[in-house]
Parts: structure tokens; C-alpha cells; sequence
DNA sequence: CTGTTAGCGCATTCAT
DNA sequence: ATGAATGCGCTAACAG
């Protein structure tokens, strides 16, 4: 079947000169059609173009980028692409640069700042037009850089801090907030909370203190909680869930520190009988696909992800130099009552 | 708190010149230091980086990769992000370049081969070191580019069929022929499909096809479908599950497209009362996580998209010219009994 | 051990 | 409408 093509020139790399040798023009006039610009008449504009396909000519950006000092490269930092939220996120950012002649130069951190020092080091090494990151937290060099780089900087996810130069997501310590609000609503009076490690994912703190604020607020308090060591996963939600109950059976309604982790405590229940939201009441955050399939539809805050790497990208795109002034954009959320709580 | 830094040189850029002005050596010196290449006397070195400390100094990839004509970067080009089975190749993908200077760029072409042509396109013109895709399904001039790029190509995913290069997958044919076999070992005969749009995920279709043959060799057949137009989502298994059983009570078993497919159709049948196995079973294909922490654990079998990204990487570092001849590695899968089944 | 000389492949003046 | 010259920032011989 997939024959080893003829490859018209293999080592000799084919440049505009070789191009233009072959259309006996010169190396400008190649340079000129290949990027659409300026005047050229139409029987050499074929001439030319007949010859880049004969060779496969694709000219190099590398080189172009050199030249004219312009960006083609937008970079991304992301802590991981286990969690879920992460590639939803980049989604949005792939959609947003999808007219655009911008590629992602994409890196993870695994929630380590450090990390992300070296990852950021890297990527501006390549003059991106922009850099993505997740969250404010970052290591001293690694703001000295990106101030110094004068490029656009986008922290996302989280616009509880005030940003480097802007910072697109929602505000967690509201969605909390919203979260306790919400349940005190519906009558529940006695809170669990059933978590992963925080000390990496900030945010799910953020939350936590915003609902432990919002039961303040009414003179309550979270009575019993149930934290992993580790990353938010199904099964630790689940064995954290069995740990709760056990330990603390009085507790109404557990508020989970995401999705992942409340559908584990959906399962808990279903394998052990528990009536939902009767006998034990479950609210999750993110609004993660999965929930709403779930024989009961998971109580659940959406935050919106692709929407906020669509920003991000339109925001750079609005202005490609950085403004003086800093710059948040909410993307919001939205509480999902679902059949869970 | 986050104070404005001052900027010690904020527009006035600055390269290797400047810094070799006031380390007072020559550029050369300069770029050796920062490549760690050569032989340095001591206390040029400590005032070079102090230059370079102190002026922030980034060398510039762009600049250095054209003088050496090296390549720093990889580039991506993937179906989708929203099946997670991609971010989880990625993670390997990541984790293969961690030790390395090099760089991933990343695409998505949303299973458009016309897209994936533009994205190839893109990413050549930045000379990559080497370019992974997924799959066999390209349209000829991404062949004929790649070809003359004369770069690694990594087809990931698939074995099934011989690659324009390197292969790095497993073969979804004998997996799905390994599902049949395991099925009717398990005493089922009858059976039913549950599945999504194969026009765009061909390897769901290897996998039905070599089901069907294992079916056959045992005199048997698939005796009921139900497939969406869709992409696959837990949703979508639900709903498809709830027809299949709907149209042919009689089926046993029903194979289904993928673990999201399957975990639908299990939480059908938590909903609707249906008991897992005896009333009907369900097997699914990936060993996602999720799957295992069901109430009942999934009947599955596991691929390995972590170690399919981690090989790909170290493929193409083991020889970073191709060679002669085309190479397949094989990441295997196996058979997760679970309970579903 | 360090400096000098030439490009890398292209985009951009400026001529013509 | 096209060509010639210059340089983007850096690396790679080659001298010394």
C-alpha cells in the first residue's frame, strides 16, 4: 500500500533560494508570495507557486520568526493533564488559536513552582507572543522573568489574587461561599467535607474557606472532614466518603473538594445502600460530564474551563502588547442543584 | 503585595551582545557558557553569569536554533482533547521529555485528516525534531510531507497497520478479538454492540471487527447494535444501552465501544434496577480509572495510552535519524475481569 | 582558554 | 512589480 514516496529532495533542504533559483525570480518575490503580501503579478505569482509545490517547499518559521521579529508561539504551563480540568482548558485555548497562525508550546509543572520556573525559562526562550499559566502562585525568578519579557501574561483559573497582567477563571472563595449559601438553603445544617491534598491544589482551599465563611455567616461550622493526602481521584473520594460516615454518622451533607472525589462518594453509597440525598447528602464542584449522567444527577457548582482558555487566547489576541493597567476576567459559575443534595 | 518589578532592561532587549559587553569577553564566550560546551576558565565564567544574572539574560531558541540547525521542539498533532485517552498519551509524552531540552508543540485536528494536514503543515515549518500523530489516516500530502521532512513520525495508538516510520500502539483488532474469546470462555452467546460514530474513530472499528471474527470462529455473531452518530460520552452509553435493551432483551452481553460507553450503561442499569452480570453484562474497552471504582468494578481491558506517549518519546530519542527500516512497538493491553461480566 | 569570521533562512528596507 | 543589500541573534569552525 504506502509506498516510500519519491522524495524530490531529501537532505538538500529546499529553501526560498532553491525556490527561487528554479522560478527565476528572485528571493524576495518567493518571500513575498509565500506570505501574501505586497504586489506581484499573477503569471510570476504561478510561476512560483508551481515551483513550492514541485519541491515541497514550506518555508521556516524559524527562521522568518528571526527575521522579522515577530511571535508564532503562544506557551502554556499547566500543573498536569490528570486532571480533567486541565485538558478542557486547553480545548478552549486550541479553539481560540484555531484562526490564528499561533501554535501552543505546551508543559506541565506537577504543581511544582519550581517547575514551572524551568518550564517558563524554556518557553520564553522561544519569544512566545504570550504565556499561559495556572493560578498565581509562582517562584520570585519566575515573576522577575515574565515581567522582564514584557510579554502578555495570563494567569488562569483563579482571579482571587490580583494578577501579573491579567487573570481569567472565577473567584473559588465565592464559589464556596455560594456552595454553604446554597445548602444552609435547603435546610442542612450539619457539614462534612470530604477533600484531597491542598497544599498543591490552592483552590480547592480557596473554596473550602469560602463555605466554611458562608456556615460562619449563620453560625455554623464544618464538623467533620475527611482529607487524602494525595491528588483528587474516584477511589479516593470514595474511601474518604466511608471514612466520613463512619466517623462522623451525624453529618447531613458533605461539600467534596471536586467532582472526581463526589462521584466516589455517589459510589460509596450505591455499593452500601444509602439513600441520597436522605440519609446522606453529596455536593461536588466543577460540573464534570460524568455527574450528570450519574443515575442521580450530582448537586454540583459548573465552573466553565473551555471558556476560560477562550478567553485567555481572545484576551491576548485583543491586545497583543501588555497594557498598563491589570486586567480580570470572570468566567463565573453556576450552581447545579442536581438530585444529590 | 505582587509590587510592579523594576525592570533592568524592560523594552531594550538583550542578547548575547550586551552581556558580552559587560562580562567585557567576546559573544562566543558568552554562548559557550550558556551551553555548558567547551572549556571555560573559572572566573570568566562566574562573570559572565553574573552579567547574565544580572541583565536576566534568556538566550534567544530561535536565534540559536537557526545558527545550529538543531531542533528544540516536537511537535503533536492529536484527534481531540475531550477523550481523555489523549491527555493521557500527552502525560507520557511530557513525562519522555522531561530530562530532555526539547519542547512539545501541540494540535488538535477534531478526527479532520484535512485539519491534520494543516496542523502537519504548521508544525514542519518550525523544523521539529520529530512529529507524532495518531493513527494510519492521513490524506497523501501529509504523507508526501512527511516523508520529505526527512524527521521521525510516530503513528500513535494503532498497530494495525504499517507506518509511514515508527508505530507505537497496540492493535485494536486483536483486542477486540481477545474481548470475543474472553466473553464466550465466560459462557456468553448472545450478544449485543454498544458503540459510537467509527467513521471518525477507526480503531473502534478494528476492535468490533475483530470481536465479530472471534464471534464467527465460534459459529456465533453480534446479534443486536446500538450506535449514536456522536462522539462516545457516559451519556450517550446510557441512552444506547437503554435501546439495546429496549430492541433485544435477549442479549447476554453487550460489548461497547469504550469504558465512558460502558460506564453509561452501567449506571442504566443501576437506574433501572438491572442486575450486573446475571440480568446482563457489560464489557468495555481502555481500563479507564473510573471503571474501577464503579460499585461493581468494569469488565475491561486495559490499554496503556501513558506508556504509548512515554515510548514515542523514547523512540525517537534512541535514534533521532530515521532509519531505514519501519519499526512497531507494541504496548500490549490485558484482559480486567471485573465484575460487569 | 578565548576571539574572529561566517553564515543559518528569511524579512525588510531601499532601489529600480 | 521586482531585485539587492543588510541584519535578526546566535553557533560554528578556525585561529591564536
Amino acid at each position: 500500500m504506502e509506498q516510500r514516496q519519491r522524495l524530490p529532495d531529501r537532505k538538500s533542504k529546499v529553501t526560498v533560494r532553491e525556490v527561487a533559483r528554479r522560478a527565476e525570480v528572485s528571493e524576495s518575490t518567493v518571500s513575498r508570495i509565500m506570505r501574501n503580501t505586497g504586489l506581484v503579478a499573477e503569471d510570476t505569482r504561478e510561476k512560483v507557486m508551481e515551483a513550492v509545490r514541485a519541491m515541497g517547499y514550506v518555508p521556516n518559521r524559524i527562521a522568518g520568526s528571526l527575521a522579522s521579529l515577530d511571535a508564532f508561539l503562544v506557551g502554556v504551563v499547566i500543573p498536569s493533564l490528570s486532571n480533567i480540568v486541565f485538558p478542557e482548558v486547553l480545548q478552549g485555548i486550541q479553539a481560540g488559536l484555531e484562526a490564528t497562525d499561533l501554535q501552543a508550546v505546551i508543559s506541565t509543572t506537577d504543581y511544582d513552582i519550581d517547575r514551572e520556573e524551568a518550564m517558563v525559562r524554556g518557553i520564553l526562550a522561544w519569544k512566545p507572543a504570550a504565556i499561559l499559566l495556572a493560578g498565581f502562585e509562582h517562584t520570585a525568578t519566575t515573576r522577575l522573568m515574565l515581567n522582564q519579557s514584557g510579554i502578555r501574561v495570563v494567569e488562569m483559573m483563579d482571579i482571587d489574587s490580583p494578577p501579573i497582567d491579567v487573570a481569567v477563571g472565577t473567584s473559588h472563595r465565592r464559589a464556596g461561599h455560594a456552595i454553604g449559601r446554597h445548602l444552609i438553603g435547603r435546610g442542612y445544617r450539619r457539614f462534612g467535607y470530604v477533600g484531597h491534598d491542598w497544599t498543591a491544589d490552592h483552590r480547592a482551599r480557596l473554596r473550602y474557606e469560602g463555605l466554611c465563611q458562608a456556615l460562619a455567616e449563620s453560625g455554623l461550622t464544618v464538623e467533620a472532614h475527611a482529607r487524602a493526602e494525595g491528588p483528587s481521584s474516584v477511589g479516593t473520594g470514595r474511601a474518604q466518603t466511608a471514612r466520613l460516615r463512619a466517623e462522623a454518622p451525624g453529618v447531613q451533607v458533605a461539600v467534596y473538594s471536586n467532582d472526581d472525589m463526589a462521584v466516589g462518594g455517589v459510589f460509596h453509597c450505591l455499593a452500601t445502600g444509602v439513600t441520597l440525598p436522605d440519609q446522606f447528602a453529596i455536593f461536588g464542584f466543577n460540573g464534570l460530564d460524568i455527574g450528570r449522567d450519574l443515575p442521580q444527577p450530582l448537586s454540583t457548582l459548573r465552573s466553565h474551563r473551555y471558556l476560560i482558555g477562550r478567553r485567555s487566547i481572545e484576551a491576548i489576541l485583543a491586545a497583543p502588547e501588555r497594557p498598563a493597567a491589570r486586567q480580570v476576567i470572570d468566567t463565573g459559575f453556576e450552581i447545579f442543584p442536581g438530585e444529590t443534595a
